[in-house]
Parts: structure tokens; sequence; C-alpha cells
DNA sequence: CGCGTTCTTGACTGCTTTCAAAGATGGTGG
DNA sequence: CCACCATCTTTGAAAGCAGTCAAGAACGCG
């Protein structure tokens, strides 16, 4: 069927290459692109950014099925949501990038659906949480609003593996990637740092790595990007796009907060 | 590509062959197995169950980017998240039965992420609400647990997606329909009435209806099912769910409540 | 500079799609 | 009660996209 079913007896998840941490104050600023935060809220991020935690690559933060313990703010770094089947076949769920919750839940004692990886080192804090009436801060709806894009991007997911080509899924993806990676890193004449091994990338977007290669190399042949050593350059971002139907995620009525920030002028 | 591109003018959704409806007692009764409800939070279900309304198959129940008017529950009928492709492709992201919520978000202004369509003819009554504070009634427990499980069916759906081959979709899909339909419809002998053509359930898996009428015969050949009008019976559930790796989802880690139900038990 | 990981390439296989048309099925009206 | 019709299901043959296997090249790290 699809996928590598046999892998080689080690973790050869990815390459352990160092990456250059990214900038945390840029993690709290994608919370506030999301809500309107009071001065008290944004201090709260900041104080939380003040405790951090490391996570080497390839450790599991969370694990299916294990109690999660408390609500997470991603600094730096990219991990995964994963689900591995027992002959080896391995599912990416989904990314969660600097700025992105982990644990972000409704319930009261809530159980972790999926395990979710660090795919690179990381750097993680506390969410701050406050009062539960009131929130005044800002925060809660921030996390709601974040929980809220997440489920976006299973949709998204779903369609993208359901019915899109190999070439559309590439497009549509390394698409989302931009717009997210936007949001929380400093993206610089649309150069992304996309710290994944093709081999990742297959297992996300439902392909084999042999064939992600051969697609990737059928966009840069038609001049929509380049990519060498984790760096993908879009070049004809318009083309790309005209390969697949780009929605910009809205999830909120609200309108944009003082600072003018708001998902739906994204 | 995938997927039928191009369909006849009508609305050729699926038939509108009469739906005997299921009792919506049982849609109520979901809730209670997801979390522990005390009396008044029973019986504001019962009350919000006298004020139903009813909404005829095909008609959408919200449409993407459209604002959130209120939370839902399904009394009785089938519903789905679908999203259609400029070029006629369309996907279902996920099929929404008897006890299940609509609209059921964190955010203040919630803007509806996908389209959502009546399959069936359905009866659906308000989502009571209470006082946010305190949740007396552990409605809004159940509420989130049933938030946090239909995570988990978006999760399994892109595992599906990437990973499953044919057989194996529509083996992991029947199960996990047979698990759902077992929480608000009465299954009686394993016989499940899934009101659906098999074109909509191709676009549910990513399949053409041919494949997925040729492979639905592949089961019933090698005798795991038979199905007839709407009935789908399986006969030999072990080997069915063989074919995949089945897991029951557990999303909370809340012990049963007094009548023993608890969604880590199922 | 050497080694392991990752990327690239080629040839071949096969699952799934595509296209087309014939059979069932269920509801409706005569 | 039966004929009719739209919809849905089933079948066959052929084409195609993506997978599989294998081996060589390139890259990055120590």
């Amino acid at each position: 069927v699809k996928g590598y079913k046999k892998r080689p007896a080690g973790l050869d998840w990815m390459s352990t290459r160092a990456e250059p941490e990214s900038i945390p104050e840029n993690a709290i600023a994608r919370l506030g692109t999301l809500a309107p935060l009071t001065r008290e809220g944004v201090s709260l991020l900041q104080d939380a950014a003040r405790s951090p935690r490391r996570i080497a690559a390839r450790h599991l933060i969370v694990e299916e099925g294990q109690p999660v313990a408390q609500r997470l703010i991603i600094l730096s770094g990219w991990a995964c949501r994963v689900r591995i089947l027992n002959d080896g076949r391995r599912q990416i769920l989904g990314f969660m990038l600097p700025g992105d919750l982990l644990g972000n839940c409704r319930q009261k004692m809530p159980v972790a659906v999926t395990t979710v990886m660090a795919l690179t080192n990381m750097v993680v804090c506390a969410a701050p949480c406050q009062n539960a009436q009131g929130d005044e801060t800002g925060l809660e709806e921030a996390f709601a609003i974040s929980s809220a894009l997440e489920e976006h991007y299973l949709f998204r997911s779903i369609t993208r593996l359901g019915r899109l080509s190999a070439l559309e899924r590439l497009a549509d993806w390394i698409l989302e990637i931009h717009e997210r990676l936007a949001r929380c890193d400093g993206v610089v004449h649309s150069k992304l740092r996309v710290p994944l091994t093709q081999e990742v990338i297959a297992d996300a977007l439902g392909l084999t790595p042999v064939h992600v290669n051969r697609t990737l190399q059928a966009l840069r042949r038609d001049e929509m990007l380049q990519m060498r050593g984790g760096l993908i350059t879009l070049i004809n971002e318009a083309k790309l796009a005209s390969l697949i139907e780009y929605r910009a995620p809205i999830v909120t009525a609200a309108k944009a907060g003082p600072d003018g920030g708001n998902i739906a002028d994204f």
C-alpha cells in the first residue's frame, strides 16, 4: 500500500542538523494577532516565556492515551502530531509551529488524542491560565481562536489527502506553511525555513518520499519555487496558488483590535 | 485526478428515500454517556428537545464563512461537513449523527469553518446554554468531550486518507460508524442503518464511487458484511477489524459516572 | 576527510481512476 | 396493481498516477 512499510531499525526521523532558533517574541506576537490582548495579557505571556523548557528533537512531548498535564506554548522549533500503524506506516496529522499551543483542550481531565513529537530542538513554556471567568486579558479568546484555526487546518488536510493530486498537495501544503510561518517566524522575501526531510513531508501528505522528490522537482522545473538545505523560496507564488484553490482561514467575526491584527485580515 | 470532476447539472446528492426517524431520546442519551449529567442537565436537554426544528435533506445548515448563530443538537438524521473544489471535486470532511453538536465553538464570534449539509431529513434543537461558570449540570463538560471526540474522528480520517488502502478505508470507516451509531441509534445484531449512497461514501473516503462499489463487493465476498437498501450488517466484525488497527477513542480520564457510562469504557 | 543520512534517478508494477453502458431499485402515477 | 422513471448500483476494459525496489550522488556533520 502507501508509504514506507519497512523502516531501518533506528529512529531515523530526521537530521539533527542544528537549527538556528527563531525569536520567541514572534511566537508570542502570533497570539496577539489572533485576538486583541490587554497589556496584562501580554505581560502574562512574557512572564511565562521567562520560564522556558527545552525539548530535544525526536522526543515525544505528549503520548496518545496519556493524560494531558498542562497547556504549553511553542516558543521555537517544530513539532508534529503523528500516528504510527503497526506495520510501520506513518501519518503525520499536522505540524505545530512557534506560537501554536499544545494541549489546548476544553474538557476537565483531558487525555491526549495523538502523540506529539518534537521535529527539531524546541523551546516551550507553560501557557498562562487565569481566573476562568472574565478573561479580561483576551488570552482565553486567543487560545480559542488558535484552536479554531487548528481545526481549520485539519479540514484542509482532509481535503488535501482526499481529493488533491500529488502536485496539488505539495502546492497547498507549502502555501499553508507559508501562511503560518508568516505569523510566527520572520518570513522575508518568501523564504521559508522548513526543517523537514522529504520523508517527513511525504508522511504528512500521504505520499512516498520518492514521489515527493519528483513532485518537488516539477515545481522547481516550472519555476514556482527553489529549495536547498531546508530553505524553500517561493519564486512564483501566484502560479503556485493557481494550482489549487487558496482560501485564507476566517474563524471569527471579531473586528480587528487596536493594533490592527486580525485573523480575518490575513 | 481523483473523484468525480463532472457532475450532472442537478443536485444529485442522494436519494430522498424516506428514512424512518430514529428516536430523539437516544440522541440525548448519547450526551449522557459522554459525561455524567445532573437531573437538571437532563431536563434542560429534554426541554430543548420539545422545541424541535426540521431540516430537509440536502439543505445547508451552516455555510462556510458565515457567522455561527447558535449551538444545535442533532435529534435525528445525518448531516456532513463538506468542501467542494471549483472543478466539482467534493470532499466530505465528516459525518454528523444524532446526538452530535453543530456549532460547538469556543470563541466569542465564531465563523463556520466548513459548510454543513443535511444528508437526510433531520430534526434538531438548540443546545441549552447555561450560566458559563459552574457548569453544575455537566452539560458543558459533555459538550467539551463531544468536541474532543470530533477531533479524534478528524485525526482518524486523516490517517485513513493518508495511509490506508481502499479496503482498509472502508473497513475502518464502517467500524467508526458502527461505534458512533451504537451510541445514538439502536444498533441491534450489528445492523447499521446508513442512509448514504456509495457516491457519498466515496466522497468521504477519497475514492471514486466505482471503486467503493468494487471494494464493498470484496468485503461481501469475504463474508465480512452484507448490505442492502441502506442497511449494513456486520457478519464477521473481528475479521473486519483485523484489516486495520482498531482503537477505541479515549478523550478524558474522568471515571464512569453513576450510570456507568463513560467514553473510556466503550 | 570519511561516514551516515538524505536526495536523486531509473525501470517496473499495480492500485485506483476513467469512461461507458447495462442492470436494480424504489417511488409515483395511471 | 402494474408500468414508468429517476436514481443508484454493478460490470468491463483500458489508461494513469503513484508506489516499489534498488542503486548511485550529494550533503552535512564529526
